[in-house]
DNA sequence: GTCTATAGATCGATAGAC
DNA sequence: GTCTATCGATCTATAGAC
């Protein structure tokens, strides 16, 4: 049953690399985790390289549309309050991806973790190419709420936002486990994104660097 | 010269490492750009593992001294300016790692995404087992900063500070290309830093989270 | 300490029968 | 579309001569 083998290939690949990385995840293991043949990843994929993007094209696919949708109903206000809630306003998209897998939306955060890091800049590519619009749309939806903010520090704090996320996800197992140990409560992927939002807002809205104190 | 062989090697290692992955990087790799025979590095280090290691090791046996004394001589101050001011103190010595390779800064905080992305928990428990002390000295400063903030919410936001400086740092080469192209000025790690402090020292001391809206 | 040569394992990919 | 069997490349690590 192609159906099936395919979608299980996809299921097990990207559990894996999300937990091991690209590089460290064989196709044995994955073909092994899926229970299909060694030799139907490539003749479904064509190649591990083609595996990987599929594995993010399935995500994309899914969670961008519905960012969009979120960008255009909200009402933008300038402010640390703006971008708090235009950041509020990714989360139920963001959670969608649940639907996908089990754990879709911790899986694909930290496989955006891995891919920045493994791919050597063909994962940005990629966005940037098949969902370039999306972006663009974010980006602007944040000027708008920073109005005052230049261009050039606007750059850094949006790539150190998406550190704080994709790094505090790669490292989530042992966060969590941590977290679970020392506050004795549960911890899930949503309550980790509002603790995010709130640091990332501040961050974002804060006043401008100043020259270095003596 | 066995002394120079031991030091090539951790040089050719630790660039090849920050800029490809320690997965992604050989054995036969690092000899070849160490200018040294490929059984040298199982002579020097025993294996691939210790080497990775040894090129952490003379990192932090550097670095960490160095911070502790930054720590200990600052006058602590409450607030978002208090942890600004703590976060400035530590740029100095995350610069004399210059003094260890060319770029040995940058080269350090990229190892350090590396690590936490590919040596599955083995680099927090080797930095927690051997520099514990001056890790637990940096959070009690911390600690000191914002004394009304819970335990649990200053533990998100360390992590959340981690992942925007290793990970804007890990994704450096892409970053400060278009930097340097959109901005048409040059970019280098003090500067990244520069950029760092604020938006990491607002989002530390911000409001704490509340409910989310609906 | 440095070298050559190679063992031993594992990888991605594919040919070809069914 | 699924399977077995295997190729060829690559890897880490090591034995043993010098």
């Amino acid at each position: 049953m192609a159906r099936h083998t395919k979608t299980d290939i996809l299921d097990a690949a990207e559990f894996l690399f999300s937990q091991q990385g690209f590089t460290q995840t064989s196709m044995r293991e994955i073909t092994t985790k899926a229970e299909v043949n060694l030799a139907s990843v490539n003749y479904h994929f064509g190649s591990k390289k083609n595996l990987i993007q599929a594995v993010f094209k399935r995500y994309f696919d899914h969670l961008m549309p519905k960012v969009e949708q979120s960008i255009d109903e909200i009402v933008l206000k300038e402010g640390v309050e703006g971008i708090e809630a235009l950041l509020y306003a990714l989360i139920p998209p963001m959670l969608t991806l649940n639907t996908l897998s089990q754990h879709g939306t911790a899986t694909f955060v930290k496989l955006l973790g891995r891919g920045y890091n493994e791919t050597q800049g063909h994962l940005r590519r990629f966005i940037m190419n098949d969902y370039g619009t999306c972006i663009r749309s974010l980006v602007s939806a944040i000027r708008h709420c920073l109005p005052q903010l230049p261009e050039e520090e606007l750059f850094w704090r949006m790539h150190f936002a998406m550190g704080s996320f994709v790094f505090s996800m790669a490292s989530s197992q042992a966060l969590t486990e941590i977290a679970e140990s020392d506050f004795h409560k549960h911890v899930d992927i949503e309550e980790v994104m509002r603790h995010l939002v709130p640091f990332v807002a501040q961050g974002m809205a804060g006043r401008l660097s100043q020259p270095i104190p003596a």
